[in-house]
DNA sequence: CAGAATTATTCAATTGACTAAATTAATCGA
DNA sequence: TCGATTAATTTAGTCAATTGAATAATTCTG
């Protein structure tokens, strides 16, 4: 946890590697197939392990779904925590000058978005995005892991970009819904897959798609906040 | 399709009366659950019916599933057609003045965000909104039936008014890209409920978070219209 | 009285969980 | 370094419950 390098190079016990196999398999899934449709028979399969490892490591169906997250949490916790920190330093000496600050919070919205896109290129990534689209719409106890570890630091560092370079207060609903505004701009285009597809005529997210989505964030940001949106 | 008044008045026959359960049942249970873990006995006995009753009416469960498809778009294109039929008018004529094209546009945008939330503040909302984001994740094809009768041609009228508004190429890349960016600055508070509920502090969409929604969607489109974003 | 609609029942297949037995890895004394 | 003891891990097989679909008999409708 403290020391990634470290915990890397020591070698996977076998335990480590089967419990490893299950969580990708699981991640899959569930994400494609949902907790009840998705039988733990194929998860220990496509994990090429027997099936009662599942019962014998993480207590049964349940405890392997919340082990995904816990996985996907503490992944994306390891590729947030240094961004945050920077922002957060970054942050804290904001220049005066209005239109200082705006450009400053333009750049660093910039650096988040650089900070999660390979995260989203990878090839794992259509999986937990169902994953974490299911939990959207009829949250468990899954979510409020992701929420309380991912998403509610994301938003709240996001909303004091956003309070930033509008002049808002961070805490205000208004901030609030712009900042789910500015994030939804980008998210359709990983939410959205279908229509992406077929209406960007685009495949799965890679480098070329991302650097198109980047070029108009920027543009459509850079604009909004050079006038200084009204508050309400 | 042409005249619903008549439609509706003729009452229903008691073949119509179990297809319009089933259809009804089984778009709340597919939303819920994806198609392999919604039970077509869970179906039948929510919607107050014999579980053979889908085999009969529907071939069985794929054609239940598409059944349900079929009626959301009905649904949906006559709640659209007439709203653009009407933008579609205003557009053909509209202003040679920059700025009056976009306002236009803009008050056009704010219309068809008018003509679907009704439809989103339904109860029903939540149950098709979880289908169609399985299906946009890993499209079927039901998928297809989606695309080509809804989204394409949302996506086709928002594009012209978007082009109108910024001065792209309403068949540019820029200007699609453009287009769902703006479409995913709406759709993110029906997509991730989980997170606007604990965010915002919301619970499903009213009256009231829309209107808090669409005054941000104009403040935000009016900024970022006002100064014609640069092509690319 | 036809034909549409519905019912109760049965079918093989698959589900998640569990158990006892077998196998592997780790540890320890010499 | 060696072999043996112990704990961790894996295996195959079983269980009751549930799945979607099909059937034949029955009821309702026009």
């Amino acid at each position: 946890m403290i020391n990634i390098a470290l915990v890397n190079t020591k070698p996977l016990s076998r335990g480590d590697q089967t419990r490893e196999a299950l969580l990708a398999a699981a991640l899959d899934a569930f994400g494609r197939s949902g907790f009840d449709a998705a039988s733990t028979r194929a998860i220990a399969e496509a994990a090429g392990v027997n099936q009662a490892l599942i019962g014998y490591h993480f207590g049964g169906k349940q405890g392997l779904y919340l082990g995904v997250f816990e996985h996907i949490v503490y992944r994306m916790q390891g590729r947030m925590a240094p961004v945050a920190e920077e922002v957060l330093r970054r942050l804290d000496a904001a220049p005066e000058d209005p239109v200082q600050r705006r450009d400053l919070a333009l750049g660093l919205m910039l650096d988040m978005f650089d900070a999660y896109t390979d995260l989203i290129s990878e090839a794992s990534s259509a999986g937990w995005v169902r994953l974490v689209l299911r939990e959207q719409q009829d949250p468990t106890e899954a979510f409020a892991l992701l929420y309380d570890n991912i998403f509610s630091r994301l938003l709240a560092l996001l909303g004091r970009l956003v309070a930033l370079a509008v002049g808002l207060d961070a805490a205000s609903e208004t901030c609030r819904i712009r900042t789910l505004m500015i994030l939804g701009q980008l998210l359709i285009f990983f939410i959205a897959r279908g229509t992406t597809a077929r209406y960007l005529e685009w495949g799965p997210p890679g480098p070329d798609t991302i650097a198109a989505i980047k070029q108009q964030f920027r543009l459509v940001l850079a604009s909004q906040f050079s006038q200084g949106v009204a508050a309400s």
